[in-house]
RNA sequence: GGAGAGAUGGCCGAGUGGUCGAAGGCGCACGCCUGGAAAGCGUGUACCCUGCGUGAAGCGGGGUCGAGGGUUCGAAUCCCUCUUUCUCCGCCA
């Protein structure tokens, strides 16, 4: 959420920036601007009313005490009035905030001036490739073939169990899995990470405060009778630590990783090209985080960015690192690395992790405060 | 699931209808004192919205004592709902 102070005192420079994202915000910006004068004008009314029931309340305090009681009565009778106002323009007031709040988080976050201009993919900048690709083998198989009959990876149990996009990893396949998630906290642990272990289950508020909801609700598993939802990412659950949270400077950078499963539904997004385990409802991922100083968080994106190529590097996986540009970056982002490991067996380049920093457009929302901005990276494990 | 007791500032802890954003203590910051320190003394020490002011200092208004609603001229204090912590009972393992 970017703060209602620079919208109302750099909106050409925001409108200006967002269009590197292919986002007009000309006209909601007007609005929000024309809803914060009136909500403003509003408060006004209501605190002189506020003010003026405060003294009136005094008033009569004291005129009872000295036994005027008829005099305190007539004061009653004047607070009546002022009430039944109050309440009309406080229902104005509430309602205005709302819409505001509403019109407010539509806004995505400015990107950074090192991101490119563009609509897709095709955009992005390359910034650096590692690793040998290996020479194209006609004999090639996809994991799916590769692991057909075999059980270790099995796909049509999981549908068995629960359903499309639930794997079964079993014997070697399972042990893989486990020794890639000690591998990536062991290895988060050396490089000072702090390891957490999350609820993969978070309540409403947590799933407003990283911005799942309102707008990404479809995409979540939910828990009808508690009102809980399963975790999409530990972002959710390890970045609502910090919700409402006002941290001195001298805490900070706070480093944090965290395992977790993660669900996602992916509504409207099934298709022939995301076969085996390219997208599953549930995956494993090590995530890490951290929050920043705003006058470093771009030193901590590096480190982070770093610190992922040493662990594929580690891995010994081809791979290229990508800087986003504004049309294919996250609504929250400022700034994102993608990276991508060539996958052999289909021939093809996969993302395997995203390393983002959201400035102080997170902490805003999460109302995390005392100067910093949070950054956020994710590593994930799965192919 | 049932019964009871709590939820107050960074922490502890007073406060049962008005003068309470809140006593006292601890912690912290600054100052005095000291060769230096401790002790002592003094001052200060939450957050949000808003008006004047340069988005400083400062001053003013409003709001916030777990959350929301209600009673009242007036609520930290009374009532209701919810959340949560603790104790006891039950249930499950």
């Amino acid at each position: 959420m970017l703060p209602l102070k620079l919208i109302q005192e750099n909106s050409d420079f925001i409108i200006e920036r967002l269009k590197i994202k292919n986002f007009d915000a000309k006209p909601i910006i007007g609005r929000i601007l024309a809803a914060d004068d009136r909500r403003r004008a509003l408060q006004t009314s209501i605190d002189i009313q506020l003010a003026d029931l405060n003294n009136l309340a005094r008033q009569i305090g004291q005129l009872f005490k000295e036994g005027k009681s008829q005099e305190a009565e007539e004061a009653k009778n004047q607070t009546f009035q002022i009430k039944e106002q109050n309440r009309i323009l406080k229902e104005e007031h509430a309602a205005l905030e709302a819409e505001l709040q509403d019109m407010v988080v539509q806004l995505p976050n400015l990107p950074y001036e090192l991101v490119p201009a563009g609509k897709t993919p095709e955009d992005n900048q390359l910034i650096r490739t590692g690793g040998t690709i290996p020479e194209p083998d006609v004999n090639r198989k996809a994991h799916w073939d590769l692991l057909a009959g075999s059980g270790l990876i099995d796909f049509e149990l999981g549908v068995k169990l629960t359903g499309a996009g639930f794997p079964v990893y079993q014997r070697e396949a399972a042990r893989l899995q486990r020794a890639l998630i000690n591998f990536f906290l062991d290895q988060g642990l050396k490089a000072g990470f702090t390891e957490v272990q999350p609820p993969i289950m978070v309540n409403e508020a947590s799933a407003y405060g990283t911005g799942q909801l309102p707008d990404k609700e479809a995409q979540m598993y939910r828990s009808e009778a508690d009102g809980l939802y399963l975790i999409p990412t530990a972002e959710v659950p390890v970045t609502n630590i910090f919700r409402d949270e006002i941290l001195s400077a001298e805490q900070l950078p706070v480093r944090y990783m965290a395992y977790t499963p993660c669900f996602r539904r992916e509504a409207g997004s099934w298709g022939s090209h995301v076969r085996g385990l390219n997208r599953l409802h549930q995956f494993d991922k090590v995530e890490i985080v951290q929050v920043r100083h705003p006058d470093n968080s771009y030193a901590g994106l590096e480190e982070m960015v770093n610190y992922v190529e040493s662990l594929v590097n580690l891995l010994e996986l081809p791979y290229r690192i990508i800087r986003l540009c504004g049309g294919d970056m996250s609504f929250t982002s400022a700034m994102t690395y993608d990276f991508e490991v060539f996958a052999a067996g289909q021939g093809r380049w996969l993302e395997v992790s995203s390393v983002s920093n959201f400035e102080s457009f997170q902490a805003n929302r999460l109302k995390l405060r005392f100067r910093e901005k949070a950054t956020n990276a994710l590593a994930s494990p799965t192919p």
